[in-house]
DNA sequence: TTGTAGGCGTTATCAT
DNA sequence: ATGATAACGCCTACAA
């Protein structure tokens, strides 16, 4: 194992002082271009790096943003973080994932984040993400806004001031349940989520309201939050077809539930979309890669990514919030999964 | 913005010397009783956490792996990752990921990866992972070597001496292709993949030796490497259909792939596994979550990733090779997309 | 049991 | 144009 070799040495070697050594590196003008040469070939022979850790503790500044995901196997967080991750590396920034699953809870992840001085954080949150957050989440969420910049992904509520982007849940489930109910259905079911969660109530409240403007409810036997694996679209279909109580079309809270939807439709010989529609949302591979194709809700995750990250960056330079809401656009991208009910 | 409490401040404040606080912190047992609880009550108070940075700089440790992963957004590498995460938090590291994609190529994610001190790294290289890897990845990866501890994942030519992880790529493709023969299938099909990586050559290889068991060659007509994508199985399928040589059975380069196959499959009716049977690789949720679930061959991402991080742990502790390779074994799991053929 | 002080590898200020 | 030198926040002998 070769120690590497440190400034000092190089700076030495090279017959100069390490302040020297550091203007070649930050690119100072203030050197001689004969210095500049013979300091710079040193730094190619040795193959030398600045130890980013010193550097990061004189600076005050660690070129490290933060970034909590709650699951990085679900391809629309994957796409959201190779997003801001990119887009990081680009402005000299280095992006430190941690997933919510890997420590105990929320709290700890983030606190390990600050610990390693990060200069910022994009947080996608779940115990902020609830229709009633712990009043100490609440309380933990601000203290942490004090001590460094954070943009949010997902509309958290009201009671929380901060920065954030989010999709537009409402208008892309709106989008979606008046195609299917413009389509003739009339029996809707949805699958996936869960009950105590804002965004899942976003979803599910415009579902209802795009409903009753056809003058419908949305009926409790065909509501079924399961959660947001495959295996929760499983659940749900096969909870409906023991009750016996089938809809004609499906909304779906993303593309893992979907495909468990899609599953359990295909083994019951209910033919998609002739029998029954699907609609998914994340409009991610897994709802381009099946067939039928299914008809998505795009919340653009890349965007989200991308917008975020910018957010936070001006939120760091500025000192202010920039624009303290970012909203991004849900396209409803129409494919096979859906068609008007054989019986209308 | 609330400045980040130090060290410094909270010694003065609780009356002692820098010395003491760290010993707290440190849960040195030479500090009384006393003076630990007044401490730690401040700590506690201020929720005070020691600067990592600093820390990292005095202690010459910082605490950090290093993981670079291909693409994050395929179900396989981030079972993958997640599970190294889950692992190096619990030994009290952090892992920090990066992607191929991100940087311009995989030398530059290496060296910022160097640059940020971590103290060992888990590689999974494409650049390596070539039947012939240019001298100067391979000269670049004996450098990285010698700075640091490296454990790589998959299995390298061996013109790399270094230790690795590897599932038993060749054993998985034998005992899948022996499956499909045994079945009765005689016209079989190798899609995705690219021709001149070695993980591709070592599948490919079984797969032909399994062929040749059975007094068979491969067809050149049937073998499609593609890529790694569904759409990469979608033009492999397309392919045949258009030369109009279809297989009696298709073994894939991984799920996403295998995704792809089965759309066309069920798009041109015909029927998994009664006209066509499909094997596919990783068994990740895709694989089960489609009708017919896959048969699939195993190769435990999860403990590739738990074993990786181990050996690496072991390797910086050590200072030595703990076991230089790591076999991960295959399992073929037999699901409903296999069948004997109708012909036979 | 506690404090003092030097140093980790850089950067940046102030001289020269 | 270059070089001392003092930080940055923490740890750890060594002293007391």
């Amino acid at each position: 194992m070769t120690p590497k070799i440190t400034m000092q040495q190089l700076a030495s070697e090279a017959g100069v002082s390490t302040a020297t050594v550091s203007r070649v590196l930050t690119r100072n003008p203030l050197v001689s271009e004969e210095t500049r040469k013979r300091v710079q070939e040193l730094i190619d022979r040795y193959d030398y790096r600045p130890n980013s850790v010193a550097r990061s503790l004189v600076r005050q500044q660690s070129n490290m943003l933060g970034m909590l995901v709650q699951d990085i196997s679900n391809p629309y967080f994957a796409a959201m973080y190779l997003q801001a991750e990119k887009l990081a590396n680009q402005r000299g920034y280095t992006l430190l994932m941690t997933s919510s699953l890997s420590f105990q809870n929320e709290r700890e992840s983030i606190l390990a984040l600050i610990e390693r001085q990060v200069d910022g954080m994009i947080i996608i949150s779940t115990n902020i993400d609830m229709k009633q957050p712990a009043k100490e989440t609440l309380e933990f969420m601000e203290t942490a806004r004090r001590k460094l910049p954070i943009i949010l992904i997902n509309e958290p509520v009201r009671a929380f001031a901060g920065p954030y982007v989010a999709p537009e849940n409402r208008e892309g489930y709106l989008a979606a349940t008046r195609y299917l109910l413009s389509l003739g259905h009339r029996e809707l079911a949805f699958i996936g989520g869960n009950d105590d969660t804002n965004t899942v109530h976003l979803r599910y409240s415009a579902f209802c309201d795009a409903l009753s403007e056809y003058g419908l409810a949305s009926n409790p036997a065909l509501t079924c939050m399961t959660g947001y694996t495959a295996d929760s679209g499983v659940q749900g279909m096969l909870h409906f077809l023991e009750t016996g109580h089938l809809p004609d079309a499906v909304i779906t809270f993303n593309d893992l539930v979907a495909l468990g939807v899609l599953k359990v439709c295909t083994q019951q010989n209910l033919r998609v979309p002739d029998d029954i529609s699907i609609i998914s949302c994340d409009n991610s591979y897994i709802s381009r890669g099946l067939m039928p194709e299914l008809t998505s809700i795009d919340i653009q995750p890349e965007l989200q990514g991308e917008k975020a990250l910018e957010a936070l960056l001006k939120l760091m330079e500025a000192k202010e919030v920039p624009q303290s809401v970012i909203r991004i656009p849900a396209k409803l991208i129409v494919r096979g999964s859906t068609a008007r009910p054989r019986r209308a």
